[in-house]
RNA sequence: GGUCCUUUGGCCGAGUGGCUAGGCAAAGCUCUGCAAAAGCUUCUACAGCGGUUCGAAUCCGCUAGGGACCUCCA
């Protein structure tokens, strides 16, 4: 069965079939390190590490390329206009590779907590001014550039004589080009629909770099086609990013790349949707975004309780990456029951006998072997994960059935609990990346649990249910819940 | 204004023209020293109007609401 995903470029599903057999170039826009990350910019990480992990799983070997944008116009809050006052000392005066380094610390610190896989290449556009350089040297050269006042803009009409500009994003250029807004450095352009490849420094401005044309810095479209070019050639399989970064940024890389490659760029472009507060997007511009710190402390008018990253990652796949989602502290408290009904089963499933041999209900095993069977299909149906989760959900209250005694032992032969187990251990840790960071998975206090479990059972076994209720109350204030299972048998875990 | 998307039960959210996704919440019951879980049962929705069809949440049209992009944006 082979994966299909949704092409942005051709709007329509397609099967994915790699370049190069064996092997996936993804390129996935990254962040921008002048400010922290917040619960919009989740998504896309989310997602891509998702699809990361599936075509590992699929058996190729990715080579997963997300840059880190620490070149541009940066300024931090409240910083700048001490910054541009050019008398203050050195120490004093904010210095742009701290600035970057604080917040690039923040967004792995983050990326990690969400459980993301490192990408294979996380390149910086500082790193690779040299790369962008050339590649504006070359557009010039092609004739598709041209410099104006110390800048470089791209020429979008001369381009769009003999390519498709505004395919990608359903663009006219016709309206492109009588656009009303006035923005700055306009008049440098030949017309408006022209972007910029390399920009004039003012002289406060505190990012920059000499270059043919003058001191200034890289347009922010140039570092992605400079650094997937690099690492991933001119022509690659999968570039991702935001919805919101269809235009300008991944047209003019199109344009960009494809004159300085002749090669149209990249094969399948994959865009996830927004989040959205209230119906509306979350976002910089609109200023309702929740930063990823506070959601992880619970800091936020807008939150009742700390979010779990492993909360904040279910929840972003309990929905199809295309389709906005909504936030509400509601919807993540919701995702977070149902998380840990999810994960306390598939705890479950690995404890279950599999010693039976016998298929005590017929219709039973079909239905659970066709839940699991369907995994893959949803997976491969353009990264499904709301229906991969939901089928999972299909199996708990079989597996919490069979601890129960609810369901006979000798419903299910035990090669069907095996791969339960397997399938289980495959969709929800290695291919949608959830896990249990709870303290219950350290050896030391799995033993000091034990212990008191055993003395609570004691007590119990006495009918000291004062001792008992005490141990229990004592560690319910701890955040640890003891149930007391119908077999006699204590579990316990981590709230 | 242009281009495009969207509207699903109390809430969140999948949905490939026929076979009621799933989660959360709520109610009742079972189990249990108590509790917490868990299990069982109940809750059958697709903005409105019209059309195509044997059959529409799904396709088409119109109306209404919401949104995205056109500007930094995940």
């Amino acid at each position: 069965m082979a994966l299909t995903i949704y092409n942005s470029y051709s709007r329509k599903k397609e099967e994915f079939k790699p370049i190069t057999p064996g092997h996936v170039g993804m390129y996935v826009c990254g962040p921008t390190v002048s400010g922290e990350s917040h619960l919009g910019h989740a998504r896309p990480y989310v997602t891509f590490d998702v699809l990361f992990r599936y075509l590992q799983h699929m058996g190729y070997k990715v080579r997963y390329v997300r840059n880190i944008t620490d070149a541009g116009h940066f300024e931090e809050e409240g910083r700048e206009g001490v910054d541009k006052v050019s008398k203050k000392a050195l120490l004093e005066k904010l210095e742009p590779m701290e600035l970057v380094q604080k917040y690039t610390n923040l967004f792995h610190w983050a990326m990690h907590e969400m459980n993301c896989l490192n990408p294979t290449i996380e390149p910086t556009a500082t790193g690779h001014i040299v790369e962008q350089q050339v590649m504006i040297k070359k557009i010039i050269d092609d004739g598709y550039a041209y410099e104006s006042n110390g800048s470089v803009y791209f020429d979008v009409v001369k381009y769009s004589k003999s390519h498709d500009y505004g395919k990608l994003s359903g663009r006219i250029l016709e309206d492109l080009l009588e656009t009303t807004r006035k923005l700055e450095g306009q008049e440098e352009k030949r017309n408006l629909a022209d972007f910029a490849l390399w920009k004039a420094a003012s002289p406060e401005h505190i990012m920059r770099w000499e270059s043919p044309w003058g001191v200034g810095f890289p347009g922010w479209h140039i570092e992605c086609s400079a650094m997937a070019t690099k690492y991933l050639g001119p022509r690659f399989d999968i570039h991702g990013g935001g919805m919101d970064l269809l235009f300008p940024h991944h047209e003019s890389e199109i344009a960009q790349s494809t004159i300085c490659n002749d090669t149209p760029p990249v094969n399948y472009w994959m865009h996830n949707n927004m989040i959205t507060v209230n119906g509306r997007k979350m976002g910089k511009s609109y200023n309702n975004f929740i930063t990823l710190t506070e959601m992880f402390s619970g800091k936020h008018p807008l939150l009742t309780q700390p979010v779990a990253p492993m909360t904040i990652r279910f929840f972003i796949l309990q929905s199809h990456y295309r389709s906005t989602l909504d936030f509400s502290a509601e919807a993540l408290q919701s995702s977070e029951k149902a998380f840990k009904r999810l994960w306390e089963s598939y705890e479950l499933v690995k404890q279950l006998p599999v010693d039976n041999e016998k298929t005590g209900d017929e219709e039973l095993n079909k239905k659970v072997l066709k839940w699991l069977d369907e995994l893959e299909a949803f997976m491969n149906d353009d990264l499904n994960t709301a229906k991969v989760i939901a089928n999972l959900f299909e199996l708990v209250p079989i597996i919490n059935g069979l601890r129960d005694k609810h369901i006979a032992k000798e419903a299910l032969p035990g090669s069907t609990i095996k791969l339960m187990h397997q399938k289980m251990k495959i969709f929800i840790e290695d291919i949608l990346g959830l896990q249990n960071r709870s303290i219950s998975n350290h050896v030391i206090v799995r033993g000091i649990m034990g212990l008191i479990v055993n003395i609570r059972k004691e007590a119990r076994s006495k009918k000291d249910f004062v001792t008992s209720d005490l141990i229990r109350d004592k560690l319910n204030e701890l955040g640890i819940v003891l149930k007391d299972e119908k077999d006699g048998s204590v579990s316990w875990n981590q709230q």
